[in-house]
DNA sequence: CCACTTTTTTAGACATATCTAAATTTTATT
DNA sequence: AATAAAATTTAGATATGTCTAAAAAAGTGG
């Protein structure tokens, strides 16, 4: 069971995550949250036991699959409700935040997946943020699969398109996550497979990998 | 600021009120609840503080007016949603309870407001229950003011039709809240004032007071 | 009306989530 | 490389809400 404070953490991880290329530090969520850097070593404590995060004392924060999971079905969540908040009730897009982040904690699969019906499948809030698919992704005019970029070109993963407990579990092996900043070093033409760097340690990752990982240029 | 918790036993105490005629008992509010009579006996110290009930140690429970404005409007709240999730977003009837559960504890005045507008002023949820009104009154066909009873008639208090402080105070000094049991014993005929009994102890009370208490006659 | 049963309350624990203050680790600077 | 500064973690406390077990009060039956 994910509580409702933990739900809270991730969503500022992931929040934090999509801003800058670093892990994630206790102190930057500490003023995201509002609270104090104690309460934040506590709780990353807990989402390491749940296996959210991927943390090492002093040494910053990631998701993990299971957690940028989780988070992108918050925003998701957040995103629709605000939708049903101005496009059906009529409030102001100024005052409806508040009330959404009450709205996003709410547990039902079904009713968001209804909601999202009866909103006819929007793409983006009232705020223009696009509003995450079913499967965890945040949409992204600027995302191209990681198979398709240039030698030595950089980016961010911002998503991955298969939702597979083999696949997941093998990128949480590489380390990759969220935000995480990847480089490609090189082509193999023979395979299509790709050697790239993540967080300044080299990996080689096959086609059918990388077709999967949804990248974010950037320079 | 109330609590979840707390907002959960103020419910099950005004649901248990409406069922009987005497006092809320520890032992029934823990079956409703779900939980020990330990818990409840510490959560109603808290309860009582807050001012949201009357309770003497082993002598039961009964709601003050702030108690019953707090639960009537949850239940709005929580009709309001069902309604919603039956009329809007095509849920089954059976299956909404558990997820109005939840959102029935949204903290937004304005939300279940417009809510209400955005669902044409609904009388009745999706299980035939009527909707409390804004000013925490809960409809029910059989309701008559005090006032029009004739003697020695039973009835239970289910609302009043005035907002006032002065008025809620005064009730509450008079020991009446939901469920309150009320006999007609004297009608005054030169200023339709009422000799009433509440709980085995007579009061007097003006007409002006009587016409907003809203009876629900019994045998 | 006294003993027994039931109900309710209290006492003492525990889990969650928070805080302040102190200790520790990392980082930056000279 | 030593030391100062900043960031992070730990230690210890507090508040909420829950529990079990024991004590106290109320109700019941011979």
């Amino acid at each position: 069971m994910i509580t409702l404070s933990e739900e809270n953490y991730i969503k500022a991880i992931l929040t934090l995550s999509l801003k800058s290329l670093e892990k994630v530090s206790t102190n930057s969520i500490a003023s995201e949250i509002g609270t104090t850097a104690a309460s934040v070593s506590d709780m990353l404590k807990k989402l390491l036991e749940k296996k959210l995060i991927n943390y090492e004392k002093y040494k910053g924060v990631s998701l993990t699959n299971k957690g940028r999971v989780l988070a992108t079905t918050i925003i998701r969540k957040h995103r629709l409700w605000e939708t049903f908040l101005v496009d059906c009730l009529n409030f102001d897009w100024s005052e409806v935040h508040i009330v959404a982040e009450q709205l996003e904690h709410i547990q039902s699969e079904k009713l968001i997946d209804k909601l999202d019906k009866f909103l006819e499948y929007p793409e983006f809030d009232p705020h223009g943020e696009p509003i995450p698919t079913k499967e965890g992704i945040i949409p992204n005019s600027n995302t191209v699969p990681l198979n398709k970029l240039n030698t030595f070109t950089k980016g961010l993963v911002m998503g991955v398109t298969l939702d597979e407990k083999k696949f997941l579990h093998y990128l949480t092996k590489l380390n990759i996550s969220i935000g995480t900043k990847i480089t490609i070093e090189e082509k193999i033409d023979f395979d299509n497979s790709l050697n790239i760097k993540i967080n300044d340690s080299f990996h080689h990752v096959s086609s059918n990998v990388a077709k999967h990982l949804l990248i974010k240029i950037i320079k």
